[in-house]
DNA sequence: GACCTCT
DNA sequence: AGAGGTCAACGCGCG
DNA sequence: CGCGCG
């Protein structure tokens, strides 16, 4: 025999990429007991809704080698030792002042994908692509609760998505997997981070504007007060969400998943940011189908959008 | 989690 | 073969 | 500039 097999480890060959997983019994996930190997498993089955929404995207490995409440660390650069069929992108940052390179990865076929999975890693991608890297072709207003109640969550969507309908633009939504949602808008990659940024906390200065009791765009904890935080500032260069579809590092092992409105607007449905798990999203998917499925088709300018609410506020 | 060095 | 140490981010806005 | 924050 050449070569250990180790009980725990398995070679797999994915798109004819070579792929070595390790420690696939152990356990990240207490409670229901989740292994590396299923999280492994739900990659490589949700890989073909989830793959199109990451390509492209500069990718931040939220890493947890111990599993789910252990400790985690943040990864950017790509490491010496991923193989070299990973995607590499090389960036320029402007640190203040100072200027500085960095070798980044994508995710861009499903080997990669798995090869992140046994990374024990959350993916967070940016809001931009490679090929127009200052330019997000995302929005996105990131609504984070003081605490586990959801209903602040569901309303702020709401509004935000009226107010946004004003604006012309018709927003998507997620749950995170964790306490919030996040109203996803598709741009058309014609305005830069800056000017997205502003657009997007004037929006959510509107709504923190409509109800102070309950909203709020301060960022420092003491000034929130039990108020749900609306977050524009993931709307900047070198700065990442939650990917859709991935798998946080929580009991149960929510994933981030796109969501119908008509899910966010009808309580019968009990929709809450935990909801979907790698145990039922991918009968979520079956069943009702991708409710993303039109957003590559759409994008919306920031700029005639910001117009149309100008005329809006003035009459 | 992966890699390196030391025993 | 195994133990143990080391490494793994950055932009924004405020005071 | 350092710090809180995500
Ligand atoms: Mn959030
Ligand atoms: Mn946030």
């Amino acid at each position: 025999m050449n070569g250990q097999r180790r009980a725990n480890t398995r070679r797999v060959r994915v798109g004819g990429r070579e792929i070595e997983l390790t420690n696939l019994e152990k356990v990240l996930f207490q409670e229901p007991g989740i292994t590396k190997g299923e999280l492994i498993g739900y990659y490589g089955r949700i890989a073909p809704v989830m793959l199109p929404l990451i390509k492209g995207r500069p990718l931040t490995l939220h890493r947890f080698p111990g599993g789910a409440g252990e400790a985690g660390f943040y990864q950017k650069k790509a490491a010496g030792y991923f193989p070299e069929w990973v995607n590499r992108v090389s960036i320029d940052l402007r640190m203040g002042r100072a200027e500085k390179r960095m070798v980044q990865i994508t995710c861009e076929n499903k080997a990669t994908l798995i090869y992140l999975a046994n990374l024990a890693c959350i993916p967070h991608v940016w809001l931009s692509r490679t090929d127009r890297i200052n330019y997000p072709d995302r929005m996105i207003f990131d609504l984070d609760p003081p605490d586990s109640g959801f209903e602040a969550v569901r309303y702020g969507a709401l509004i935000m998505r009226e107010i946004l309908m004003e604006a012309g633009i018709e927003p998507f939504v997620m749950t995170t997997g964790s306490r919030g949602l996040h109203v996803v808008v598709p741009l058309d990659r014609e305005t830069d981070f800056g000017e997205t940024r502003e657009f997007a906390a004037a929006i959510a200065g509107m709504i923190a504007g409509l109800a102070p009791d309950y909203f709020t765009v301060e960022i420092a904890k003491q000034k929130r007060a039990g108020r749900l935080f609306i977050d524009t500032y993931r709307n900047s260069f070198a700065q990442t969400a939650v990917a859709p579809y991935a798998v946080r590092a929580l009991a149960g092992a929510p994933v981030a998943a796109p969501v119908g409105w008509d899910e966010v607007k009808d309580k019968r449905q009990k929709l809450t940011p935990r909801k979907y798990t790698i145990r039922n999203i991918l009968e979520r998917l079956r069943q009702r189908g991708d409710p993303w499925e039109e957003m590559d088709r759409k994008s919306f300018s920031v700029r005639s959008a910001a117009a149309r609410l100008r005329s809006f506020s003035r009459t």
